[in-house]
DNA sequence: CTGAAAGCGCTTACAG
DNA sequence: CTGAAAGCGCTTACAG
């Protein structure tokens, strides 16, 4: 049956409610009722509208719907990496917050590109998403200006919008990073690399300010071999963390700006006769069972979400406030490599 | 201006083609020839249309021209859990795939429950996306049989369709576990316990086959308390690996089913004294970090992915094939663990 | 090169 | 309790 019946009903054939009331033998508006379970039809139309919507297999078309309506119940997530796993609880914080909303999530990837980021967030204001949650990648989002002028809700996440006014909500990158460095100090290092993300991404900015904080609080010295910002390819990051290890001035500690960078320098302590003590923005799994366990400073991702999507969905409900900062705070966790003293 | 311009303009008062063509002076038509690039209108004419956009801040509304149009661009993405960091790589080149066919991606948890699943499948289809690729949670799928025949195309990756025919793209699951339990076998263990997930799910009765086959082709009988099928919870997890290693008939290797297993099966493992020889099903990051690394049979996220949206895309390309299954293989990553020979 | 009319599948506002 | 008409914002098919 499935062959013949997918060729001949292909495309552009599916019952509509003209058909079901053709067929149920009741006017247009009757069968409108019965779908969306309104008040006013005798239980013995409801059957046969019932029965025909059977028959037909026919199902509302909610795109249609969303035309008459307004509102299209969807809602758009741009984040940098779906495949991230740093976003995985994220993704699904913003999407459990969608559905106690009645609303379905529209998710895409920036690949860290402005312009990706761009392309793909018109398009998604093209299909009339409710509202946005952005992970940014650009720097300038006054192309979002008519489009949050005509309603769409907008929070970003994890960085400021560029150059427009708007909602975010953050993780304290300074503080973490201030607590991450001082955590080491306290541990006896006095020399302390920082190898973080791009200097375009606002994050990285943040954490090496909570770096110099910290070392500037305990009164260290910093030499500029020790910081390194760039692109989180392991390449990158191994070049930087050997320079800082074997340089002129070598460090003890280091400090890794993101989780992905962590996982490289991980690799390169791995395969070094004398410990050097590590601390990571990020918490990830398993970083208890690497020896010694990694100590990190833990973003809650999840939370992160659900207050992008939360301050979201007050917006749409019409709350007309100022745009808001939300900061969430960190949570420094010991394992062991933090805790490494500098060798005698 | 934000303020202002946003409570007066915020719902509803998008400027639509009409508004362009009454500012700039045109017919309807002409609008639309000029907002969708088609040939027929004069540079001054075009001029004078472009201008109109910027000044309205106009931007087509893709969900009425859908409408019309038929097809939405758009496909749906059902898994079992957003968070879940397997899941990642498949997202990401589930969307890279649509990305390519200009399509955008509906993404959404079913949370490992049928109930679930089946409402969002079933949203999805309302919305008219044009297909879907379901990571199934539930075993019964003819909810979706008049969905199919009205032309959706579906996919289902990682594990079968129940009770329809469909497309379905699968990991090697009895080859991959197999090999694993082989591989143990080859060390020289006998007894070897199998941790799985629930028996209802596809994937882990074909790894319990493939293990049972396993020990079968080596002549090794299987005690059942070797095998415990069920919730992938740390707790149960737990107790049924601490059953195995200190019941009256010990194992000497365990082989866990799928990475939420092998994690906690690396927990219970690193409190003990006595090492433990393991292969876990799915590669997970840091693996090689962990001491003993962990040996793993590692599937292709990211092709399955990849070879589910393809496979959708030639559906709604036109192909009409009879259903495809496709095997994805596995590979087998030794990284220690599982070479570990069973106690003298 | 340009545009008026009809229609996609629903909901809204109204009348009986 | 029921339904005919108008309209959401586009595109299609056609005419000038």
């Amino acid at each position: 049956m499935t062959d013949t019946a997918r060729s001949t009903t292909r495309y552009g054939t599916r019952p509509t409610m003209k058909d079901v009331a053709a067929r149920a033998g009741v006017g247009l508006k009757t069968v409108s009722r019965v779908v969306n379970g309104e008040p006013g039809v005798t239980p013995d139309t409801e059957r046969r509208v019932q029965e025909a919507i059977t028959a037909l297999g026919f199902r509302r078309n909610d795109s249609a719907r969303v035309l008459r309506k307004g509102r299209t119940a969807s809602i758009g997530l741009v984040l940098e990496d779906l495949a991230d796993p740093f976003y995985g609880p994220l993704n699904r914080a913003v999407e459990e917050v969608a559905r106690d909303h009645g609303a379905l999530l529209i998710n895409g990837s920036s690949a860290e590109d402005p312009a990706r980021e761009q392309e793909l967030v018109l398009a998604l204001c093209a299909r009339r998403v409710d509202g946005l949650v952005i992970i940014p990648a650009g720097t300038d989002h006054r192309y979002l200006e008519p489009e949050i002028a005509a309603g769409v809700a907008t929070v970003f996440v994890d960085r400021p919008a560029g150059e427009i006014e708007a909602d975010v909500v953050l993780s304290d990158s300074f503080g973490g990073a201030r607590d991450a460095v001082a955590h080491l100090i306290a541990h006896g290092h006095r020399r302390i690399g920082f190898i973080g993300d791009q200097p375009r991404i606002h994050t990285a900015v943040e954490r090496l300010r909570g770096y110099r904080a910290a070392m500037d609080e305990a009164g260290l010295p910093v030499d500029e071999s020790w910081v390194a910002l760039g692109s989180t390819e392991p390449e990158r990051v191994r070049s930087a963390a050997e320079a800082m290890l074997d340089g002129p001035a070598p460090v003890t500690a280091l400090f890794s700006g993101n989780n992905r960078v962590t996982v490289t320098v991980v690799r390169v302590l791995a395969g070094r006769p004398r410990p050097v003590a590590l601390v990571g923005f990020d918490d990830f799994e398993l970083a208890d069972l690497i020896s010694p366990g990694i100590t990190v400073v833990a973003q809650d991702a999840a939370r992160l979400g659900r207050t992008a999507a939360s301050l979201l969905f007050r917006r749409l409900d019409g709350a007309d406030e100022p745009p808001q900062q939300r900061v969430i705070p960190t949570r420094l966790i010991p394992r062991g490599s933090g805790e490494l003293p500098p060798p005698a």
